[in-house]
DNA sequence: TATTTTAGATACCGATCGGTATCTTTGTGC
DNA sequence: GCACAAAGATACCGATCGGTATCTAAAATA
């Protein structure tokens, strides 16, 4: 009945949950084991201390992120439909998250900044990684002739993060999708100008 | 030397700092007591409690912020001018904050959606009352002739909102300004595109 | 099946949390 | 100068924090 592997993933699952939600440090081990149903032996057995465990659970909610996206992105055929795919995604974290909460990178972006280093560094990372996605699908999308020649990728890369990011905090806030919605309007056309007309 | 309401300002400021760079759950009345340099019971006389305390410090905050964005704004005279006035405000809270830890109403946003119902309320009205003023600006642009008689009031002021706080996010990860002079970059070229040529 | 390892539970540690009750000090009106 | 009120300091409260030492029970090895 015992799976040890199977303890640290339920941990690291409600755990990163309720980071996401909380935050890192308003969130106690207490409050994870009332969620796991185990006890803090069971926690402090897998994970040296709290910061690791957040460290971890960072890691475990980021990669759940990367892999819905990916899966969005290797659907659809064109560089332009790839990008749109990204904002779609990130419309769902405010209409229907799949982690409570909202985006990790920008709730750990907000709190980490200042404070604990270790959570900075790795967020910091995140979205170097985030970016360079963004940056490949428009290589290709130049290289394959869908996208325009002369654009300047890391400009269209920030304007895309950044607008979804803040549209997020925006939609969070009110409570409803309107924000989003109209900075999704405004990177479609975005989107459009850099296509190449076929 | 006694002064009551020095006090109290005194530790709403120092509240304020820790509160925007610390977050407020993190930042505990014993932190607040070292800042001031006043005890537990001087702080418990001028709020009721921690909570009341967060509330008056995040006002505190947005007056600031919105007293130095209303001087920015009315040294110029074009609605173009103040729209630019507005994104270069931005800018400032990466490469020199008037207030350390970023920007307030971001932090906020990120910290109390989900849980403390309070901040959340207030930090809304005080994402609509940023709105009403960028909305504001492009009414009286419209009306001078300053900018284009049919553009979509909302859809500009919350892409240029949106964008603005996402690119602070990401400058504050990567410790640059690099991200948000993209941003900003980007907000003039959309700026100039509802300008009426003069 | 007996032994040993390992996963997890329990009980406890000192420190700190937000909050309150009480006491001392300062300023004010008479 | 004296009484009174207001401002702020001190001392304490129970609860909770992150973390650890120890114990029990389940699995793995033999």
């Amino acid at each position: 009945m015992r799976n040890p592997d199977e303890t640290r993933g339920a941990i690291l699952h409600h755990a990163g949950s309720l980071f996401n939600l909380q935050g890192y440090k308003a969130t106690s081990i207490r409050n994870i084991t009332e969620a796991t149903g185990y006890t803090k032996g069971a926690i402090y057995r897998h994970f040296k201390n709290k910061e690791k465990l957040e460290e971890q659970s960072l890691v475990y909610l980021m990669g759940i992120m990367f892999e819905k996206l990916r899966i969005q992105i290797k659907e659809k055929k064109t560089a332009g439909d790839k990008l749109k795919a990204i904002v779609y995604f990130f419309e769902s974290y405010v209409t229907k998250s799949p982690i409570k909460g909202g985006c990790p990178l920008l709730n750990v972006a907000i709190e980490a900044d200042d404070n604990s280093p270790h959570l900075r560094k790795k967020a910091h990372t995140i979205l170097q990684v985030l970016k360079e996605s963004i940056i490949t699908i428009l290589s290709n999308g130049i290289k394959f002739g869908q996208l325009k020649k002369d654009l300047d990728k890391e400009y269209y890369a920030t304007v895309i993060i950044a607008s979804l990011e803040g549209a997020i905090m925006m939609s969070k806030l009110s409570k409803t999708n309107h924000d989003i919605r109209i900075v999704i309007a405004h990177l479609e056309k975005l989107i459009a100008e850099i296509e190449t007309e076929s």
